[in-house]
DNA sequence: CGGTATTTGATATAGTTCATAACGATTATT
DNA sequence: AATAATCGTTATGAACTATATCAAATACCG
């Protein structure tokens, strides 16, 4: 548990290397999968997995998780708003981003600011440091993670992905 | 935490209803998204939460997750498999496949068996009500959630969307 | 105005998922 | 025969998700 023999260590930085399924042939001599590669859920959640490796693995360096990325990338765009708005639009419970917040403001990465009209609620601010990680964090993910989807897929493809995905979120 | 007022409640049977992220016109009025709407990961992760709470409605008559359910597609089309293979094939971790089968074997929807050549390990099959549970929750599948699927993204999308996730998951 | 209800951030807590280490039993290796 | 590897299992911990509840502050309403 101490050693860290690999640089590749590096990358699995909040959970540990996530499970690799089937085998490159390997030991189960290939299982059939059947009906099950036809589930769009089950090639969704592979994908979905895959792409969130590799997203740690391109920004590593900045020590972000996809989570953490997407709050700081919603604090940059919406200036002014409070833990319940930007919690709620990323989806994440109340609760839950508070101990997230709290690792992010000990990185001075944002702060909150207590409002002037509703003393109740903390307006959230990037920091310049926290706006100086997030661009570099912006380069990392545009030139090594998407760059590298973009060319696995191909672009046009890779716009139709978002676009169907962007529906099945939506309308779903 | 007795009460269940809706019908709706005996859907979300293992987790809760997930949260909504942003809001219908609600209550935030609408932050910005910015980049994140291009972040493929993003999409993915909201899609495929709302394709799995989709998944549980459709077959929450069976009460059997996704990953459940690709357990039972498994072992019927690989007969004579041990654990480690089977979850090995689904990435998943042989000491939490245990609960899984442990849960599966306690509905009497598989057994295990000592294998006679190998008596380490126990060579998985799928029980007659397995097997009924299996077809019955197939035709939920492929009639409620998967034509739910097609209708909104059109065949040609749910192909071509089938066809570029399992490339991410493969050369990924 | 004053009392009640609601909202905000926070704490405590629990369930689910995912990962690692280690063990006994069995089999493979040498 | 001695050692190593494998199988299922247990124990355990970290991360993520969800609910109930609280104090402080604000909104609402008669």
């Amino acid at each position: 548990m101490t050693v860290s023999k690999t640089a590749a260590d590096a990358v699995r930085s909040p959970r540990a290397q996530r499970r690799e399924p089937v085998d490159p042939a390997g030991d189960d001599s290939m299982l059939q999968l059947g009906e099950l590669s036809g589930l769009l859920g089950y090639s969704l959640k592979r994908a979905q997995l895959k792409v969130f490796e590799d997203f740690l693995r391109c920004v590593a360096p900045l020590q972000l998780t996809p989570a953490q990325f997407s709050v700081l990338l919603l604090l940059d765009k919406n200036p002014g708003r409070n833990q319940t708005e930007i919690a709620n639009t990323l989806g994440i419970l109340r609760p839950n981003f508070v101990a997230m917040l709290d690792a992010l403001e000990s990185r001075d990465l944002c702060a909150r600011m207590r409002s002037t009209n509703d003393r109740r609620s903390h307006i959230l601010v990037l920091t310049d440091r926290g706006r100086a990680v997030l661009a570099r964090a912006k380069k990392l993910v545009a030139n090594k993670h998407e760059a590298r989807l973009i060319e696995v897929l191909g672009p046009a493809n890779h716009a139709a992905l978002l676009e169907m995905l962007a529906k099945l979120a939506q309308e779903f």
